[in-house]
RNA sequence: GGCCCCAUCGUCUAGAGGCCGAGGACACCACCCUCUCAAGGUGGAGACACGGGUUCGAAUCCCGUUGGGGCUGCCA
């Protein structure tokens, strides 16, 4: 069959072995919880969901514990945690394929009566040494027909065909063929009676009516495998697949929990709005149509289509990422920005008791615009809360130690300012006035100023600063400066 | 090794045979604006992997090559 164009697939219902285009869309996010939610895992679920609300259809959340050895409830609770904060909800479940093992069991009972499974006691080092000199790998059929029945050491194997082929259907990668000559046969029941979860998603799939499977693509190979079993179980019509891009690290390859930074969960902490990596991680393999990167949740539900998602893997660019977050911080009102800085805020340098949340409101519209991400926020705003400024050696040296005037500029400073009207405006124009007395523009005057006071050159802007600070702990500042100057 | 997938600026992408001497975004560079830093504005550099076909015409279709990736578990 020939990929399928955008126009049958919105138009005309799909054809041969595929799922009625007119049955409602149910899609399912099925993570396994086998370690730290990732950014690859958080892109697939918002395929999912952008599709399912696309078409008004619904998300089953399902989580595929079938190793015991492997999965851990903590895990699951990093999953369920991770969509809530994406804001990605599901229409039902969570099921737990540990609960429905009775299922699996029936299957593959079906399977063994009916002749497509066979058990098997082969160790994995025999079947090693009989096919280590044989140039197509997997194994090799050696209890096809030896008539084991079920016992301890015994898995279970699917008999795959020997002849023929099966072509997956994916919306995005047309229709790869499968021989079957190449397949092998896999377990479908570990010898401790466990399902395998290529068995247990054949099973849920069917039992939960899903119409379209969207996942990695590194499940493609698995899918021929499944839509044997498919047929093995007199499923009817299969799914319509979808195998998405992979999402690679700087070297190219799949990103690994164990070598990359792929952790959701690590994000959040540094402060990135949910909103921001949504819509970054909606642009891995997909765009919004018209050219426009920043798009609404809304407005990426309205253009969401499958087929336009991209083939090829796509590398997770943290710049990107960043540039987006900052966008979005931006985009918050003035209270929204404040209550996304509180928790952030909890963890500044300063003594608990010491934060002022007065303070901080003033400044704040002026630190929003500058952060990029909301762990930024204690450092911009801590001299505030500091008894003392903690001063950037390397500013101190080029701005104050070898700055021009800088010792006159901090002594006439805190003259002046011991009189001014403290008010931004007032400030600003003495220490304009200061600086000409030395033939320095205000960007070069103020800086001792700043460095003395903030301990940094860069920062919110500086008169507004010192407004929040006050005259006295200001005046102090530069006294003490001037002091360090001396030593 | 085998099977499968993939191939447009450094990165994410637009591109459905003529609209492409290839557009946007991030990053980078320069300038402007500016109390620092950001933000913003303007400009710049930067890509169709290669080779064959098909066609009046190919980034787009076909074949091959090369390169990259995934899978090859009693993991998912």
């Amino acid at each position: 069959m020939a990929p399928m164009t955008p126009s049958r697939w919105e138009t005309v219902p799909v054809e041969g072995d595929s799922a009625p285009a007119s049955a409602p869309v149910r899609v399912r996010f099925a993570p396994s919880p086998t370690g730290i939610f990732h950014v690859g895992g958080a892109r697939t679920a918002l395929f999912n969901w952008l599709f399912a609300r696309h078409h008004g259809g619904s998300m089953v959340l399902r989580i595929e514990d079938t190793d015991a050895e492997r999965n851990q409830e903590q895990w699951t609770v990093g999953i369920v945690d991770a969509l809530r904060w994406l804001g990605l909800d599901w229409d039902d479940g969570p099921y737990h394929q540990s609960e429905r093992s009775h299922l699996y069991a029936e299957a593959a009972e079906k399977l063994f009566a009916d002749g497509r499974a066979y058990y098997c006691d082969c160790s994995r080092e025999a079947r090693d040494e009989r096919t280590r000199h044989i140039p197509t790998p997997g194994y090799d059929g050696y209890c096809r027909d030896r008539g084991l029945t079920p016992g301890e050491g015994r898995a279970l194997r699917f008999r795959t065909p020997d002849e023929g082929s099966t072509t997956v259907i994916d919306v995005i990668r047309g229709a790869p063929v499968f021989e079957h000559h190449t397949v092998e046969d896999f377990v479908i029941l570990r010898s401790n009676e466990t399902p395998i979860f290529i068995l247990a998603v054949v099973v849920d799939d069917m039992a939960m009516g899903i119409t379209h499977v969207i996942r990695g693509e590194e499940h493609l190979p698995n899918t021929v495998k499944a839509l044997l079993l498919w047929g093995a179980l007199g499923g009817g019509d299969p799914p319509v697949f979808a195998h998405v891009p992979v999402l690679v690290n700087q070297a190219g390859k799949k990103l690994s929990k164990r070598r990359d930074k792929v952790a959701l969960e690590q994000y959040r902490e540094q402060g990135y709005l949910p909103e921001a990596m949504r819509n970054y991680l909606a642009l891995l393999g997909w765009a919004p149509p018209g050219g426009r990167e920043v798009v609404s949740l809304d407005e990426m539900v309205a253009a969401f289509r499958l087929e336009d998602v991209n083939s090829s893997p796509a590398f997770f660019d943290e710049r990107k990422l960043l540039h987006f977050n900052a966008e979005y911080i931006r985009a918050l009102s003035a209270t929204e920005f404040v209550g996304a800085s509180g928790t952030f805020l909890e963890h500044g340098s300063w003594a608990p008791g010491d934060f002022d949340f007065a303070a901080f409101d003033v400044l704040a519209p002026l630190v929003q615009e500058r952060v990029r991400t909301l762990g930024e926020v204690p450092a911009m705003v801590e001299f505030l809360f500091l008894p003392e400024p903690r001063i950037d050696e390397k500013a101190w040296d080029k701005r104050v130690v070898r700055g021009p005037a800088a010792k006159q500029i901090l002594t006439a400073a805190r003259e002046e300012f011991a009189s001014c009207a403290w008010t931004a405006a007032a400030l600003h124009q003495v220490t304009a006035a200061v600086g000409e007395r030395h033939q320095l523009g205000l960007a070069k005057a103020q800086f001792p100023v700043r460095v003395a006071v903030t301990g940094r050159d860069v920062g919110p802007p500086l008169f507004e600063s010192l407004e929040v600070l006050g005259r006295e702990p200001t005046r102090e500042r530069l006294r003490r400066a001037l002091e360090r100057l001396e030593a």
